[in-house]
Parts: structure tokens; sequence; C-alpha cells
DNA sequence: GGTTCGTTTATTGTATACAGTGCGCGTACC
DNA sequence: GGTACGCGCACTGTATACAATAAACGAACC
């Protein structure tokens, strides 16, 4: 033990070093604008506009884009030049089935390391999604409950995967919202059932229960679909 | 038709317009030396220091350790520092795990989208699998075998999951190599009639019996694994 | 002697400056 | 009128310079 400073309070529990910086706030921010609808489809991302829009050097904003080209939001052209990326209901179809793959397998892994502190975490979201009659608010509860199922399932590459389509699924939420989609209000009564069991399955410890219920639960999902 | 420029020999195809960047030469350089174990597990990234052996300035540097990130081969820390990532083999386990997802979903999806120049591609690559007496070489064309499967998906997002793990792989394979691995000799009678038969049944244009080939492909795999 | 505080140093984050490049537009020439 | 050439503009790619911060070291004080 080299230096022995005095010990800190142990349960004070700071802030978890939120890597605040320029870069990052500019993925924030620019993702949102896209998911919004803000920033249109083709629209061209010039890195100076982006930069003097945000207040920043080119910099960031480069570094920005790097990192939403990963998520799938925007697109380089063999030249360098970046836009946003205009998808098509393939895209979205695309999308979907990346989704249901990764959820399915969450499940499966999620069947054998499911912990108290998820099931409660789990729990509570579902209640919260009781209370809710807006379907804008609800589709955004159940993104939620996902992310924590993957969140659930501790493994890096899934997490990883997870990533890389999560924005995009957004972005198709946001559109159908915008457009009043036929996202029928029966959904709500919908969700939370289906959620219910889905979390009974995940308990059960069984791989193809978790599975299988995940699959209901995808299946459900599809009817959202655009075409 | 605005510009009528005469008609430039149609047969004549450029070479694929490789945006050649020093960032991106970096990502290939700095990956090649994780791989190859020329950069060890946990040795600090000093943008520099690379900087000065790549011969170029910091910039470059930084954009491409943001994409190894990406890949999993690089990590930052709080403060921004960069290292190469330290894998556990419970981190091969789930990086192999999160193949078999993603190869199971590629083999489904390629059942229905196979075409003829897929077929040839594939068959050829195999007749220079079976042309192969070493095992390292041998192993890279099997992983240049299974990227060819993903690529017949034309499924984005199923191919930028694969990249988020491809580079993962081959650390591993590469360790696997220079500590003279458990990868037996047999391997190389399996591998040829095995990817064959794999091949047919993505040919048969069923998807159970392509995902249940993957399956078993996958599963001879599964013997090399470290643990 | 050990602890604490300043100073130095190493390294990243950001801004700015500069170079290179393709595209559009105008012009001249046929 | 159309085609080819050349110039300028709008961007990106890269380098360099500067600011900020935290670790490392050392010195002074108890």
């Amino acid at each position: 033990m080299n230096h022995k400073t005095k010990p800190l309070p142990s349960k004070l529990h700071l802030s978890p070093l939120a890597r605040r910086s320029l870069a990052g706030d500019a993925v924030t921010r620019i993702r949102r604008a896209i998911i919004e609808g803000e920033l249109a489809a083709e629209d061209a991302l010039t890195e100076d506009q982006l930069a003097a829009k945000l207040g920043v050097s080119r910099v960031p904003v480069r570094e920005a884009l790097i990192e939403l080209e990963q998520e799938g939001l925007v697109e380089f052209d063999a030249r360098g030049r970046s836009r946003v990326r205009a998808f098509t209901e393939d895209d979205f179809e695309e999308v979907f089935s990346m989704r249901y793959s990764l959820e399915v397998m969450a499940a499966r892994v999620v069947a054998k390391r499911l912990t108290q502190d998820d099931v409660q975490d789990l729990e509570a979201m579902i209640c919260q999604q009781a209370a809710t009659k807006d379907l804008t608010e609800l589709s955004l509860l159940d993104v939620a409950f996902h992310d924590r199922i993957i969140q659930a399932a501790r493994h890096r590459p899934l997490a990883v995967c997870w990533e890389t389509i999560r924005s995009q699924i957004e972005v198709w939420l946001a559109r159908a919202h915008r457009a009043q989609s036929k996202m029928k209000l029966s959904s709500i009564e919908l969700t939370v059932p289906g959620h219910r069991r889905l979390l009974a399955d995940l308990r059960s410890g069984n791989e193809r229960k978790a599975e299988n219920a995940m699959r209901l639960e995808m299946a459900t999902w599809r009817e959202w679909l655009p075409a």
C-alpha cells in the first residue's frame, strides 16, 4: 500500500465521472437532431456549419460524425463528405430483424444471469408503463425496458451490437409518431401484460422458455412496422 | 441529362475509390499491430508516440483510436487515455457466442438471397482451402469464407455487427497460433467437407436447414476455443 | 519520518491554420 | 450551340499550437 490517505466516507458515491467532452456532447446533440427529424435525410452535414451551430471547432464535430457513422445515422461518401443517412423501409426491416436476433440472444443469456436487482428494476419499469396513457411516452419506456434487459445480459459484444442499431430504432419510432402512424391504442393494454409475461419467463431460468417469450414480444412489435 | 461526355469503355472498372486517408491507414496498421501481438494487452497507446511511429500527426491517430474502440481492440479510461484492451477467456467466450448468433442469422438470411456469384466465390474459396496444408493459412481462409457469407446476406446491420467482433476473433486466432494451441491437424480434413455441407444447405433455400448447418459449423469451431 | 503542498511533466482536448481536391461555373474556341 | 478548358469556391484532411488537467516528483514543515 503506497499512499494511505484518509478513508473518505464509503457511502458517498460521486457522479460517475461523466467524460464530459465537446465531442461527446456533439454526438448526443447531433444524434438527437437526427432522431427528432430536425436534420432531415440526405441533409449535408458540413463540418463548418455544424461546428458553428454547436459553438465548437471542427475537431469535436469530426469525431462525433465518426461515431454516428457507426450508429448508422450518418453516411460518408467517397470524398469524405457526410450526410444524414436516408432510411428506406427495407432498411428498417433489416434493423428490426437484427433487433429480433439480438434480443432473442439476450433472452437466452439473461435467463442464466438475471439478478434480484435486475428483476426489481424491470418490475419498476413495468409499473411505470402501466401508469402511462401516452403512446409516445410508452414507446420510450418500452425501449428503455429492452435496454435494461440487454444490460442485464452483461454481455459486452451483445451490448455493442445493440448500440449499433438502437439509434436507428429511435429514428423509426420518432418518425412513426410524427406520422401519426398505425400504432394502435390497444398497444397500451398489450404492452404491460406482455412485459409481465416476458419477465416471468426470463426469471424461469429456462433458456428456451426465455427465448420463446422474447420471440413473442418481438412478434407483437412486428405489427407496428412500416410496410 | 446534363453532361454528355464520351461514354468511356463500360467494361473498365477502376479501383473502387479506396478512400486513402492517413486515418484509415492508421486504423489498419494499429489493428494489425494489436492482432499480431506487437502491441500487447494493457499497453498504453499514447497519441504522440503512435503518431511518431506512424509518421503522422495526432489527428489521424485520434480518429483511428475512436474506430478501434468500436472494434473492441482499444479501451479508453475515464481520463481519455487509451490502451490495448486486455482480453480474458470470458471475453473470448462472449465474442464467440456473439459470433454464433450472428452467423446463424446470416445463414437464415442467406438461404433466401444467395446468388450465383456468391456460390461461385464460396466454391472457389473452398477449393483454395482444400489446397492448403498450413493451419494458420487455413484459419485465415476460414474467416474469409465466413466473411463472404456475411457479405452474401446483404444485410447492413448484420454486417456492421459482424465488424464489431471480427477483429477480436482475429486476435484470438493469432494468439492461439502463437501459443501452438490445441488446434488439431485434423481440422484441415474437417474444414473443407464441413464447408461443402454448409454451402449445400445454404443453397437449399431452406432457412431451417441453413440455420442448422451453420449451428453445426459453429459447433466444430467451438472445440478450438480456449477454455 | 511522514504528510502535505507546490511545481513540473506528460498527455489529452480543442482551436486554428494550411494544404489538397473535386466541382461548378464561366469563358473561349470550334 | 456545344464542347473543352481553366479558374475559383467549398469542403475535407492534416498539421501545429495552445489550454487544461491530473499524475509524479520533490521539498518544506510538523
